[in-house]
DNA sequence: GTGGTTTTCGAAAACGTTTTCGTTTACGAG
DNA sequence: CTCGTAAACGAAAACGTTTTCGAAAACCAC
C-alpha cells in the first residue's frame, strides 16, 4: 500500500498533476468545478502530501531542532513541553537530542540537525560548552537559533532567560530578612552561567545587607550534575567545616533537597538551626518535609517564549526581513515554604 | 551563505555531479585520485548532504515519531530519554509529540507523522483511547508501530511492557507479608489497561491469601490524570469511610505520595497505622518521608527496549522480510522502604 | 465575424539526490 | 594494427512537489 500521490489523482480524473496542486492549494485559477473533485478524490484516497518533496521545493522543513542537557528533569521537561505545545500551534513539529552536558554532543547533534536542514534550533547549552564556533556557525548560515536558560552571553542571538542574579538576590535577601546571620551558598558547578549569576545574586545581597562575604562558605562541585547526593555531601562537609551558618541558599532544588535530607538525618532541624532557599521549584519541593523555600522558574512559559521567538525570526527571514534580536526576561517567584522562619517585622 | 550542493562540487572540479556523489559514497568505479580530490574539497566546504533530497530518492527519513501522553513526567521522561538514546546510536532522530491524554490529538499527530513519512511510530496510548483505527491504519500501511507501557492488547503490532499484574500481585503480597489484614487498593482511572492489571493483580494477591475481595475498598478517579490532589482526596474519603483499614496499594508514586501528605497531615502513622505501597518508584519517593515503598518501573529501560524492536523492524521492512511482532516484558522490582513494615518471619 | 478579455488548464523547469546504463578512453594480447 | 576488455566517468531518469508562463477555450462587445 503505497502513499497516494499528486499523479494517481491526476491520472484518475484525467487532468494535469499541475492542476490538481492547484485545486488542492485553492488556485484562483481553477474552476470550483474541478476543486470539488480533486478535493474529494483526495480525501477519499487518503491523500497526504509528500513532506520531503514539498521541503525539497520550498525550502521548508516545518521542523525545529531543539537541544536539551538532561531530559528527565523537572524543569527541562517543562520547557519541552512549552516548547511542543507552542510550535503544534504554529504548525511545526520538534526534533529533540539531548547533549548530556557533553560539549562533543552538542556540536555533532548541532550539524545533525544542519543537515536536516531544520528552519531553527533551540539550545540550552552544556554545562561543559566554552567555546561557541558551532552556534555561531549556525547564525552565520543564517538559520535562527534561540538559547535559553542556559545561555553564552557572548553569542549574538536571541535569549530567553531569567534573571538568575536577581533572583539569587531575593533568595539570599529572603534569608537575611528572616534572621539568617552567616549564609553558605552551594553553587555548583563553576562554568555554567546561571551559576555565576546565581552566586553574583548571593554575594550582592550580602554585601548590600553589610554581611561578610566569606568564600569559604561557597560550596563548589565540580561533579556537575546537580545531584541529590552532592546535596547530601556538601552538607556533611558544611558540618565538619562550619557550626555557625543559620541559612544556605542553594543552587538547585535537588540539591537543596539532598541537603534537606542529610541534615534530617543528621537531626540538624531546618529551619531552626539552618534555614534554606532552593531554586526552581520542582514539585519535590512542595512535598518534602519540610517543604523547601525556593525561586519558581517557570519552565513551561520558557519554553512557549523560546518557540515563539524562534518563529519570529523564521518569519522575519521568509519575509527577507532583517533578523531582529531579543534577550526576553521572565519573572521568577520566590515561594516562602516551611524550611525558612517567618519574616522578623520590624527587626531588619 | 546557501548550503554547498553536489553541483557546486563538480563545477568546481570540472566533473559531473555523478562522479561526485559517487566518490562521497566509495561507489568502485571512481579512481582514488578523483576520490580524494572530491573528499577533500567537500570537506572545505563543509558539504552536508540535503535530507530531504536523499529522503525523496530513497524513501527513508531516517526518522521515528513518538506520542506520549505527557511529558513532564518522572517514569515518561526517562522513557524518551532511552528511546532517543538508542535512537541516536543508530543514526536516527525522534520527533516528539504530546497527546495530553487525549484521544483526538493522539489521532491527528498519527496523520501527522505519516504525511512527515517517518520510517516507524512510537507510542503510548492515551487514557481516553478506546478505538484503535488511527493505529491499524499505521500497520496497513505497512509502517512499523511499537507501542509501549500504555498499550492496548488487541492491536497486532509489537509491545514493550511491564507485566502490571505481576508486578501489584507482587505490592499487594508485600502488604499481607508484612501483616496487613485489609488492604484498599488506589486505581486512578477505569480505562487504561495498565489500571486494570494493577488491579487484577491486586485482587489475586487478596484471594491467594484467602482474604476478602471488597470493592468498597477499591477507590477510582475519573479525574484521570494521577495527581497528587487524587491521592489527597482519596485518603481523605478512605479515613471517612473506613477506620479499618491498614494497608494500602496505590497505583501510582504520584497519588501514593499524595495520600501519605494527608496522612501526615491527619496524623496517621505510616507504616504502623496504615502501610502504603506505590508504583513506579519515581526519584521522589526516596525522598519523601517516610520513604514510600513502590514497585521500581525501569523507564530509560523501555525507551531502550521499544527502539530496538522498532528498529528490528524497520530493518526487517528494507529486507522485504516479513515484520514479526514481539511483545517484551521488562522485569520489575519491589523496592522496599519505609512505608511498609519488616515482613513478619514466621507468622504468615 | 473580428478583436480583445477572461477563464481554465498544462508543459516544463526546478529543488538535490541516487542509480542505471552507456560511452569513452586506455591498455594489453594477439 | 586490430580487437576485446577493463577502468573511469557522465547523461539521464526518477523521487513528488510547486510555480511560472504560455496556450487554448470561452465569452463578450462591437
Amino acid at each position: 500500500m503505497k502513499p497516494v500521490t499528486l499523479k494517481e489523482i491526476a491520472e484518475q480524473l484525467n487532468i494535469s498533476v499541475t492542476t490538481v496542486s492547484k485545486a488542492l492549494k485553492d488556485y484562483p485559477d481553477i474552476s470550483k468545478k474541478t476543486k470539488a473533485l480533486v478535493k474529494e478524490l483526495a480525501l477519499t484516497l487518503n491523500y497526504r502530501p509528500n513532506a520531503f518533496a514539498v521541503n525539497l521545493r520550498t525550502k521548508e522543513s516545518k521542523t525545529v531542532g531543539l537541544i536539551i542537557p538532561e531530559i528527565v528533569h523537572h524543569f527541562f521537561s517543562s520547557v519541552i513541553k512549552g516548547i511542543i505545545a507552542q510550535a503544534e500551534k504554529k504548525g511545526y513539529l520538534v526534533i529533540i537530542l539531548q547533549s548530556n552536558e557533553s560539549y562533543e554532543m552538542e556540536k555533532k547533534q548541532i550539524q545533525l540537525l544542519l543537515s536536516q536542514r531544520v528552519d531553527g534550533i533551540l539550545i540550552s547549552l552544556a554545562n561543559g560548552t566554552a567555546d561557541y564556533n558551532h552556534l555561531t556557525d549556525v547564525i552565520a548560515q543564517d538559520k535562527p537559533l534561540v538559547m535559553f536558560d542556559k545561555i553564552a552571553k557572548i553569542v549574538k542571538c536571541s535569549k530567553v532567560i531569567i534573571d538568575d542574579r536577581k533572583a539569587a538576590y531575593a533568595a539570599t535577601q529572603h534569608l537575611i530578612d528572616t534572621g539568617c546571620k552567616r549564609i553558605a551558598h552551594f553553587r555548583g558547578a563553576l562554568l555554567p552561567q546561571n551559576s555565576i549569576d546565581r552566586f553574583l545574586g548571593y554575594k550582592k545581597a550580602l554585601l548590600d545587607n553589610n554581611m561578610l562575604y566569606d568564600p569559604s562558605l561557597v560550596y563548589i562541585c565540580e561533579c556537575g550534575d546537580n545531584s541529590f547526593e552532592e546535596g547530601k555531601m556538601n552538607a556533611r562537609q558544611l558540618l565538619k567545616d562550619h557550626n555557625d551558618v543559620d541559612g544556605i541558599f542553594i543552587n538547585t532544588d535537588l540539591v537543596a533537597i539532598g541537603a534537606i535530607t542529610e541534615f534530617n538525618e543528621q537531626g540538624v532541624k531546618i529551619p531552626e538551626d539552618i534555614s534554606i532557599v532552593g531554586f526552581s521549584n520542582w514539585f519535590m519541593s512542595s512535598v518534602i518535609s519540610p517543604t523547601l523555600t525556593t525561586i519558581d522558574q517557570p519552565g513551561y512559559q520558557m519554553g512557549k517564549a523560546a518557540f515563539k521567538q524562534l518563529y519570529k525570526e523564521m518569519q522575519q527571514l521568509k519575509n527577507k526581513e532583517p533578523i531582529v534580536y531579543e534577550s526576553i526576561v521572565l519573572k521568577t517567584e520566590l515561594v516562602k515554604r516551611q524550611s525558612t522562619k517567618e519574616i522578623l517585622l520590624g527587626e531588619v
